[in-house]
DNA sequence: TTCCGCCCGTGATGTCGGTCACGCCACTAA
DNA sequence: TTAGTGGCGTGACCGACATCACGGGCGGAA
């Protein structure tokens, strides 16, 4: 052990509770945004047009005439953790695009047993495969971090992607890489021969979008889910995600330091899919 | 029972590699669209334009322009069972537009374990995900009866998208009912409490689009996929399958006969899910 | 015809992991 | 301080299912 406390004791443990203030623009010029204060400690993004993270996002970043389009249609709004943004099975009201903030996409079966599908990134369009297909909800969306999501109808975002076929575009190649998650999803949970399997699977994954820096065989993440919500996304139950994790820690796969994930080497975890049994 | 024969004597029992005409239009007069003859025994439809399925189908249903300019970028082709239109991996060269015929679309892991992610319907556009985001294809497409799939190259493809925002709106909502039935797939893996449960699960689902008469409360349909392919599909072992098959067998809940399947009532099978266990 | 390959049926065996049942720690609210 | 809550750690048990190993029936090819 390199020094490297366990989850369980001194630190505190979770940071998913703590309100993630949004960063201002690098510079630190904010002030002539149009920024106001919401109840949970956010920031308000008023204007999509004066957005900070127009350039980076997929769906923001659109020709001027139509971020305006947008930006007429769209109510601002914030939500407290805990909030649910929709219920699966619910006919789709419209898309919410997530400002900021985290949302945990699931769903349940019957007896109460879930499934988290995803966790949802800022500059995301929540909803959208319902809201374009007409069909329900496929999802739940509950907010897991103080979240701004600007609400659009239904009519007027499909009267809008009417009106803007690049926006079209964009709305299918975000559904694209949607889908490509929910198969890579599908692949963790369903090509798996073990639990200990499926779990080095989801911390690949995690890694490889929340690294800090993804150059290095080692990797550093932060890892906002509790082991009860990792068992829902692999599909395991809360005790063996545990146990697994003593395992990892204890073949040196994996170190644990507050809220941060280390994995020493990312080839070592690698080696461990798809191999049966070490005999 | 009913005097129904057991699947595994007498019987062909696969109707898959039977080849499958196109059926033609119900007037039957169908010496006026340009059609030929094809090495597999398939009808071969030159023309979008006079494709006969252009109405009932999502994507060929386009005004005459769009579909004039879909024509002239698209290669008729067909391929044999067994073919394969892409593996997963490769760099997406384009689209193929199922004409007729149906394709398996699975994924497989590094020891060789597959997981069948969906069956495709005649009127699908598969490769669609990966042409869209430039992404690798995230599936393998194997052709599973005689097929004839058009295919549009990702530049012409993309470029049409640009000049026609309706298409690229048929397009959306392609990607959102498909990643509809992922989520229904990931539904029936990851929150079944037993490999009954899934089998059942998949029962419901390709009864309810398959079946020759929804209404009813007993349904039949044909099942095209062996053993091996459905536990692929439900992630479990061929012998689990042929087991559930018999239990469900002894159980009144369903009856085989050839390759047509026969679900007495509904309601029992969906009595099945989420029951931890009859105590 | 014979042979081979593909599918389905079935028993025996071992084991992974779900479930139940605890206990411990950290934090919060009263 | 105490009680309550939410998350993690661990032991014991045992059942569902993967795996291995065969056998048998059918169809297609030689």
């Amino acid at each position: 052990m390199t020094g490297i406390e366990e989850w369980s004791s001194s630190m505190p443990r979770r940071t998913v509770g703590g309100f993630r203030i949004v960063p201002r623009g690098k510079n630190g010029s904010t002030h002539e945004r149009p920024v106001m204060h919401a109840p949970y400690g956010l920031e308000i993004i008023e204007s999509c047009l004066r957005c900070p993270h127009r350039q980076e996002r997929l769906f923001c970043n659109l020709p001027p005439a139509a971020v305006q389009r947008l930006s007429a249609i769209t109510s601002p709004s914030t939500h407290p953790k805990g909030a649910t943004l929709f219920v699966e099975g619910q006919s789709p009201r419209g898309v919410y695009i997530l400002c900021s903030g985290r949302i945990k996409l699931s769903t349940t079966s019957a007896d109460g047993k879930t499934l988290i599908v995803r966790m949802s990134e800022p500059g995301e369009v929540l909803g959208l495969p319902a809201t374009i297909t007409g069909s329900p909800y496929e999802l739940t969306a509950d907010v897991v971090e103080p979240t701004q999501a600007n609400f659009i109808p239904r009519n007027e975002f499909l009267n809008f992607l009417r009106d803007h076929g690049e926006a079209a575009l964009r709305v299918a190649q975000q559904l694209g890489e949607t889908y490509h998650s929910a198969v890579s999803e599908m692949r963790t949970i369903g090509l798996s021969h073990s639990a200990g399997e499926k779990l080095a699977r989801f911390l690949l994954d995690w890694c490889s979008s929340n690294a800090t820096d993804k150059s290095k065989d080692e990797v550093r993440a932060h890892m906002t889910l509790t082991h009860e919500e990792i068992a829902q996304v692999i599909g395991a139950s809360r005790e063996t995600v545990t146990r697994l994790f003593s395992e990892f820690k204890r073949r040196q796969l994996l170190q644990v330091s507050g809220s941060v994930l280390v994995i020493p080497s990312r080839a070592a975890l690698e080696n461990l899919l798809n191999a049966p049994e070490p005999r």
